[in-house]
DNA sequence: CCGGAATTTCAATGATCGTTGAACTTATGT
DNA sequence: ACATAAGTTCAACGATCATTGAAATTCCGG
């Protein structure tokens, strides 16, 4: 039963957020997570569209590492969601400005349809 | 008299703006420069306790070419400021999130003062 | 015209970044 | 037990980054 570091939000940087940040797929990623409706129910998978397997695992990384996102190990497989809850303790208001300021981006990498999940 | 390079907002990416928030000393300029009543009059000197002239005019540069700032060149000095209107236009509300975001991160660099203005 | 002030530019350095493809790990289904 | 699927890890690459210090630029005041 493996386990998946994730840092204290307390310990995260405004720098390293915008850092992470800093990239199209990892904006696109981000989007895509916030759009589905069940929370913790993203297979890394569904990402596909965006990037290989590998590059996609180095961005779940950075996000997971700047605090932005959290990883579920099941099985083979993991779950992504966005730690909503403790982004908006730590930086009130960032992460919905963030999302509608990428939403507006129309150069941003889209997934073709809604995320599968479950 | 020389000027200077100002992208258009419109060609601006949200990766890119984020990219240039992605540094300390970079928010530090930026809460600093928020906190100047006077528009389009800090001069690119105040800012010397945050780092070297050399280093400052490198991060000068980034945040212009993200199209977060603006430089007012006036003799030898120049003068630096927020293109307010023009972010809130591209990204409405982001500008203000990021700026309450930096001001809450205890360990970004400050100006001991407030900014030498006029 | 000369000296100094404000700022940029340049060259160099080491660190980190995004990307690729191949190898590895771990769990699942038969 | 074996093949397969989902992800991660690793080594390599060129690109960009932040930082430094020295040199160049541009203007101003005497």
């Amino acid at each position: 039963m493996k386990t998946v570091f994730h840092p204290d939000i307390d310990d995260i940087a405004a720098a390293d957020v915008f850092a992470a940040l800093a990239d199209p797929i990892r904006l696109g990623i981000l989007v895509a997570l916030a759009d589905v409706p069940e929370v913790d129910k993203a297979r890394c998978n569904s990402f596909s569209e965006l990037a290989s397997a590998s590059l996609l695992s180095y961005h779940f990384a950075k996000l997971r590492e700047a605090g932005i996102t959290r990883s579920r190990v099941e099985g083979t497989s993991r779950y992504l969601s966005i730690r909503r809850e403790d982004l908006d303790r730590r930086f009130p208001g960032l992460l919905d400005s963030v999302l509608e300021t990428a939403r507006r981006d129309p150069n941003l990498p889209r997934l073709s349809g809604p995320l599968t999940v479950s």
